[in-house]
DNA sequence: CGCTTCCTTGAGACGGTTCAAGAATTGTGG
DNA sequence: CCACAATTCTTGAACCGTCTCAAGGAAGCG
């Protein structure tokens, strides 16, 4: 299989180095899901036995990694990039009902089925295994199916940080919710620092706008809002720098005209 | 250890007649949460010495059960009734993030602190016990472990179901909606059922409005929409006939004129 | 019966959408 | 490296759905 691939610590630039290496499979080694993901829940053995069934590939901006409505058989770790989760209704109205970023799991165990589809919104590197291997290991790893279940309490206290966002935000505030947010993804370890941040988003206008519950068109005008106000630097549309994300934050709760 | 377990069949909801009651707590005898909830995970002894511990209590509408931001110690299940999660912001918009109804587990484990609120939507009736006890026992027993994670898991979905609502669905999509959550919920056997479904609205127009994104006013208009259409019959403000689920249905994804 | 709470209805205002045009950026082949 | 096409983003003007404000009606409760 393909063990060459230097994988996933480029995605928090932090690379670690372990000093008994010895019974983790090659693929494994240096990757960042087997620390903060799931697979930091499997012993040698298990994450052995897990490899051996390994893909790990790349998919492009807005190719798909599970549609809707299909019988999928396959998990997933993302390595890198950022995946968003869709619906689509009959009549072409979409919303991104949630965003993953590494080194999060990709899958909905207990079922085999789901109206969700989940697409790279970005280039995407993922390392996926079958769900049949995955759902015995679950079902015999009290240690993974815990990392599983803290992830799904993570996402949902997320998906409720967002629910409250597109019911009762004015598109300015969900704007700076969405910036903000993506700015603490990309810099966890400083939320109130006050140096500057600089990061890219890594969605378009049009994810934007799927995200939030609105047109391309408001969004454009509102991040032009924030930048005008100097709230935010736009270089070029998608890499921003945010001078003060206190500032950034006050937009968050109040609709500042 | 447990061979004796009855487990998996509450998970799909089929009521279960014990045979071997006599291992188990008196309180808990005939309770829902040990059949469908997560104390059908609990062995007799795992749920006698739980029961040790354990609170029966009723909170009234709009009674809370855990606050905001608050340091809480107990967890809950629900016997009866539906909870309702908020937020709220400081200039007083709210949001209902999430609604749980009997047998649900209402708690956040591995956290002691939450932005959301936990509040009686009906008069609700609340098993509570420790939170210290309770998380020994998930952290023992894998069972009790997985039914909370498949029932985050299905809360996940639900947040996501709602997340598209509120992003991208009308008014008049989002109370037909609603209102088919809540036909679902009482009358879960009969999805397609083309008999009269007659039910109580658990929420006051101001709560519709909180978990929908809208006014009271305007859950109101839609309301009236739907009963002068005649997909809905209103018999006094809480309680509503569905003549044919099909036509509610129909209402969620187009905003018929 | 009178109080409070909850719900309905109307008229006008406003935020976000729609439609339309054009600018900026990215990608591609010569 | 440039010319061209495709994609992505921005901006403006008119429109529409929902909100806001206001008043009154119905239901629940002492």
């Amino acid at each position: 299989m393909r063990n060459d691939l230097p994988t996933a610590d480029a995605i928090a630039g932090k690379p670690r180095l372990d000093v008994h290496n010895s019974d983790v499979p090659v693929v494994c080694r240096a990757c960042e899901a087997r620390h903060r993901g799931i697979c930091g829940a499997l012993t040698p053995q298990e994450l052995t036995r897990l490899s051996r069934h390994t893909v790990k590939q790349t998919v492009a901006g807005d190719g798909a990694i599970v549609s809707s409505g299909e019988d999928f058989r396959h998990y997933s770790n993302i390595l890198a990039g950022v995946v968003k989760l869709t619906r689509l209704m009959a009549d072409g109205r979409q919303q991104i009902v949630g965003l993953q970023f590494a080194p999060d799991f990709v899958g909905r165990p207990f079922r085999s089925f789901s109206e969700t589809t989940a697409e790279a919104a970005t280039d995407v590197k993922l390392c996926s295994f079958p769900k049949q291997v995955m759902d015995e290991m679950i079902a015999h790893s009290p240690d993974l199916e815990r990392r599983l279940y803290q992830q799904a309490l993570d996402e949902l206290d997320e998906a409720r940080e967002w629910i409250f966002a597109l019911g009762r935000k004015t598109a300015a505030e969900k704007v700076a919710s969405f910036l903000l947010m993506i700015a603490e993804n990309v810099d966890p370890e400083a939320p109130s620092g006050d140096r500057p941040i600089r990061f890219e988003i890594p969605l378009k206008r049009a994810d934007i706008a799927d995200f939030l519950g609105l047109t391309i068109e408001t969004v454009s005008r509102q991040i032009t809002r924030l930048r005008k106000a100097g709230v935010i630097v736009v270089e070029n549309n998608r890499t921003v720098t945010v001078p003060d994300l206190e500032r950034l934050r006050a937009r968050c709760e109040v609709d500042a005209a």
